[in-house]
Parts: C-alpha cells; sequence; structure tokens
DNA sequence: ACATTATTGAGGTGCGTACATCATATTGGA
DNA sequence: TCCAATATGATGTACGCACCTCAATAATGT
C-alpha cells in the first residue's frame, strides 16, 4: 500500500485523528504513555508527514531573511544573485527570502536590525557579520522568539544555535598551500600574501593553513608577512610594487583579498614573469577572466548558490521542524583551473 | 494582498474556476480567446501556480527509475547510497525512486527492461548505458509515452529526448592534464594512462582532452598509449611492471578505471618513487585512502549526490512540466587533493 | 464516592488545486 | 432561424493535513 497518513496512523496508534495531530504538532494535553504509542507507531507503519500539504493547511509562508554587509564586492553581488534565483524557484515552495544590508563594521547597527527582525513575523535569518558581542545577544534574542539563524559565510562560534554554513577556511588556506608549493616547481623565491585586513577571521584562519602546508612541502619559500590592502587601490600598487623590488624574486602570490581587479593590475604592469604563481579565492568574472588569459593560475571558491540553497534549506527546515540531507548542505572547497571552469554565471 | 488563488485568477480573468483549470491544466474545450484572455489575466495578476497544492490535489506520486549497469564498481555503490538517500529525503516530496540493473553490455536486455517500463506507471527514468540502436529506440518509445527521460552520466546523443547529466569528460580529461603537467614540475619520463577498457565513449573523450593539454604544456613528458585492464588485476599487475620496466622513468599516471585498488597495489609493489604524479577518477572509498596515504596526488570527481539529485529533479520537472534552475543543475569537475577532501561518505 | 481535572474522541472547516458531472450559454452552419 | 456542436459555468468531492470546538471519558485528589 502506498504512504501511510495520519488517518493509518491513528488506525495503528488506536487513537483519534484530533489525538495524532495533538502529538504530531507538540501539542498539550495528550498523556505521556499516549504520546509515546503514537511515535511507536510512527515508527511501525514507517510514517512521515506530508510537509507540502501541512504547510498547505498552516497556508504559511516561510519568510527568510538574508543580512549582508552593506559594501558591494564581486562576493556579495553572487550572494544576492543568487538570493534573487533562488527566490523566483522557492515561491513554488511557499518561501520568501529577502535582503538586507548592514555595515560589516557596525556592531550595534546590525545588532538593531537583527532585533528590528524580531518584530516582524520571520521564520529564519542568515547573517553575514563578524561575530560580535551585540551581534550574538541579538542571535539569542532570535533564537529564544523560534526564529532559526543560520551563520553565512561566517562564524558565530559563541552563538551556538546559529549553524555555521560555509567552508573551512582552513582547509582552503592548506588547499591553496599545496597548489602553491606543487605549481611552483622546484623554484626558490618568495611568496606573496595579500589580504583586505587580517582582522577578518577567515583571512586568519586561511592564513594559518597556508603556512601549515607551505613550510611542510616547501621550505624552499620564504612566504612573507601578509599584507593589507584594506581595499585601497594606490595601496596595494605601492605595496606590491615595494614587494617586488626585494629579492628573492616572488615565485608566487596568494591573493586573499575580493576585489582583485586591482591587484592584478598592479602585478601585470610590473611584468611579472609567467611563473609566478598566482592564486586566489571565489569564482567571479574578475577571477574568471584572469584564469582564462592565464594570469591566475587557481581560484579556490565555493558554489555560492548551493551556499545560499543549503542556508535556504536549513532555515526552512529549522523553522518547519523538518529534518536535512546532511550530505547535500556540505559545501565543499573547489579547486578551479582554467580547465574545469564552469561555462556560465 | 497576498499570493493570488485561482479564485483570484477566475474574477481577474472574469470566467469561473472551471475554465481557469481548463486553460492551466492545458485542457480542452476553451476557446482561444479566453485562453489569452487567462493568460492575460495571469501575467496581470502575477499569479504563480501553487504546485504543493496541485500536487496535493492530483494525489500524485511521482515514480522515478534508475537504470544503472549490473556490475558492481564503488562508482555504483555511489549512486545507489546516494539514490537511497534521496528516495528517503523525498518521499515528502511525493516522489520515489527505484534502481534496477542491467547487464551493461547487452543493449537487447536493457532495451527490454525499459520497454517493461512503459508497463507500469513510470514517471521518469534516468539511464545509465552505453549508446545502442535499441537503447535510442526505447528511449524514444518512452519519450512517446510521456515518461521524462535523462541520461544519467552516459551520453545518449542520438536521443534527442534525454537530457545528458554528467560532466563534460572532455574537459575533466584536460583538467587532469593540466594537473599532471604541473605536478610534475620540469621533470622528464613518461606517463602511462591506464583504462579498463577504450571502447567506453567517456575514456575515449577523457584521454582526447588529456592528450591536448599534455602536449601543450607538457612536451617534455611521453604520454604512452592507453593501457587496458579489462577490471583483470593479474593483466594490470603485468602491465604495470612491463611498462616500468622500459624508459624512459615512469614520472605519472593517470588511472581512468574505476576499481583503482589493484592497480594501486601493483604500483606501490613496485615501489615507485614518491615523485610519481599519480590521478585519478571519482572519489570512493580507495581513492580517498590512497589521497590520506599519499599514494595518490589528486582525485578528479563529480558530486555524485549532486548528479543524482539534479537528475531527480530534472525527471520531476519534465513530468510535472515545471522549471528548473539551471544554475543548479550544473555538474562541476571537482578536483580533489587531500587538503580539500570532503570529511565524510 | 464525589468533584475536579486531565485526556481523548468526534466532527467540522479551510488551505489551493484537480477533476468529474451536469446545466446553461454561445456559436456556426444549413 | 433553428439545431447541433462547442464553450463555459456551477457545483461537489477529494487530497493530507492543521486547527478549532464541544462533548465524553478516564484519571486524580480528597
Amino acid at each position: 500500500m502506498s504512504k501511510p497518513t495520519t488517518k493509518d496512523l491513528a488506525r495503528a496508534a488506536g487513537v483519534s485523528m484530533a489525538t495524532v495531530d495533538r502529538v504530531l504538532n507538540a501539542r498539550s494535553g495528550v498523556r505521556k504513555a499516549t504520546v509515546d504509542r503514537v511515535n511507536k507507531a510512527i515508527k511501525e507503519i514507517n510514517f512521515v508527514r506530508d510537509m507540502a500539504a501541512a504547510n498547505l493547511a498552516r497556508s504559511k509562508e516561510y519568510s527568510l531573511v538574508f543580512l549582508l554587509p552593506d559594501h558591494d564586492d564581486e562576493f556579495i553581488d553572487l550572494v544576492r544573485e543568487s538570493v534573487a534565483e533562488a527566490n523566483a524557484s522557492m515561491a513554488h515552495e511557499r518561501t520568501n527570502l529577502r535582503i538586507i544590508r548592514a555595515p560589516a563594521n557596525d556592531p550595534h547597527r546590525i545588532a538593531q536590525m537583527l532585533d528590528l527582525l524580531s518584530a516582524e513575523q520571520i521564520d529564519g535569518v542568515a547573517i553575514m557579520a563578524p561575530e560580535t558581542p551585540q551581534v550574538r545577544d541579538s542571535i539569542a534574542r532570535l533564537d529564544a522568539q523560534g526564529v532559526a539563524v543560520v551563520a553565512f559565510e561566517s562564524h558565530q562560534p559563541t552563538a551556538k544555535s546559529a549553524y555555521y554554513v560555509g567552508i573551512n577556511n582552513e582547509a582552503a588556506g592548506r588547499t591553496v598551500g599545496q597548489l602553491m608549493a606543487r605549481f611552483t616547481g622546484e623554484r626558490q623565491g618568495s611568496v606573496l600574501v595579500l589580504t583586505e585586513t587580517m582582522q577578518a577571521r577567515d583571512s586568519q584562519e586561511r592564513r594559518l593553513g597556508f603556512d601549515a602546508i607551505m613550510s611542510k612541502y616547501a621550505p624552499r619559500l620564504r612566504v612573507r608577512p601578509s599584507m593589507e590592502t584594506y581595499g585601497d587601490p594606490a595601496r596595494t600598487a605601492k605595496i606590491i610594487k615595494a614587494a617586488s623590488e626585494n629579492l628573492p624574486p616572488v615565485v608566487g602570490v596568494y591573493l586573499m583579498n575580493h576585489n582583485i581587479g586591482e591587484t592584478m593590475k598592479a602585478i601585470k604592469m610590473l611584468g611579472a614573469s609567467l611563473q609566478t604563481v598566482i592564486i586566489g579565492h571565489e569564482l567571479t568574472p574578475q577571477t574568471r577572466e584572469c584564469l582564462l588569459d592565464g594570469s591566475m593560475d587557481a581560484v579556490i571558491t565555493q558554489d555560492v548558490g548551493h551556499l545560499v540553497r543549503s542556508s535556504i534549506r536549513l532555515l526552512r527546515a529549522k523553522a518547519a521542524r523538518m529534518g536535512t540531507v546532511a550530505s547535500q548542505e556540505r559545501i565543499r572547497i573547489e579547486i578551479i583551473l582554467r580547465e574545469n571552469m564552469p561555462e556560465d554565471t
């Protein structure tokens, strides 16, 4: 016979549908013994609740919010794009998405915006923001209100209710390290590491992983201290120029910063040898172009669309008290060379 | 106001719900002018059909079938696992999955099994089988019956109704080539290519891509003709022994065959130098172990879970005449090193 | 044993759609 | 202009579940 329904469950448990309903929705007024009996029956007849029908009956719409930094870099652009795309396709599944923006370095403002969400009827929030006490407290408040929360691309380790969606940055750094070690062959020289700021936790973690592998597999190379660009093109150019004027020669560059346009321009202007191995993060129009023209050798990235969809699934599941498929939510660290670069988007 | 329903649509179009229903489900008995009027109203009020409710009302269960080769290698194992997992999680979405097996080299049997499916009430089939006239005809018959078909991991170019789900094998071969070229540094020597059989189309495509890159980026290396193992351990050992006894020294091995256990054993027995770069396909327990112990340098793979889920989504969408999110269905060519290896499964 | 209170059952309505039936309206053609 | 064919409307039931009310029953305390 086909899928058991609540009716079948009621019969199997020897109770009425009203009681089944009370148990399924964790309503009060049911003796423990009865609850157990129903749960036992659920297992016995292998009952799975039809969430589509349930949501229909509830006439419930899930509202999810993405809180993103209010500056624009190519990564954020990709996220916004993916959210918009997901929003279109999730309309069928009674889910609507919204993006709100907040200055990344203003914890109070972020917390305030999160608190404002509490007032609305929001079911879940994906938060991309640095960890601060204010944000942590706001997450706790959301959690207390039953709002699902995931930490999007940014760890919130002290907010235990916020599941982290993103890659392991230390492993990502190790991956870059391994590629750098191997792509540089037997060459000797120095390796530059560029980042927007080492304040960011992900930069620190990546650097950690990178150093570990480099010292193990490429002790012949001298990895220089991280150079911070602060997103300033002029500063970036100066830094690179200064670094390239010193010996030993630069045989590798690890770009951890996002908007690499200026950086690559500076590097190209110096006429860096083709031997210089350049590896960066995130597959964006810019890095894509650099891979194609050969100026970059590899990009370590994550599937932003997957990241977004995964967050949505997790939030929805939490909000609807459903289960998830763990393997589907694993975010992989992807290595992109020119040869395996996906064609579109 | 919230989502418009069919009732709103009926009012907006100035027709009855019955007519709306006829238009939405493309039933006959509606004048063209009326159809247009309804379609116009759909756009005006931005009506989107609630597929959850529609499927509920239809009380339709989608039955999808995976036709897989009946031999067992680790890739097939992964597929079976993923299908089982998906089946569990798709129960919520009124979809049930089934696997049937057929000998890969018996086109008649495969065609026969496909034809048998026509008798049952199947909504879609994912076919993993070599392209043959028999299979092509069966696919055409399925298509004529309104059964959705995707070509799973195996091109069916002449069956235009079967959308291909899988990676671009030529690009995969190019990717292996690029890694081989770079990982071997400046070393000189020969490169072995092992495969089960060069009969398989994917082997040919991979070899093609591999050679293109190798001749371009690593002309210093001599890529040997493909050696076929026919899945025979003894033969494999012999081949490898013979190859390693000839000069120039083997600096790289490209393993296109699936069950690499025996192959790796043979290679290890010869005490191949650590310098030998070994690259293979598919992340399985075996290759995973080889990556961890350093005996393999890289694995080019695809996310089997994603492959399966993508097939399911495509089949379901086709069966329910819905749209799909193209970007979600793109199967990426993944490069796995020890550093970015996913932890589980 | 009686009053309370805690459980449980029965039944109804609604969610947004599919689908079938029968009645009515519109249209084309002779 | 009238008939038949076709197009549309009205209505009811079903899908699997949520959620509400009211009544009936069982368990509890005193």
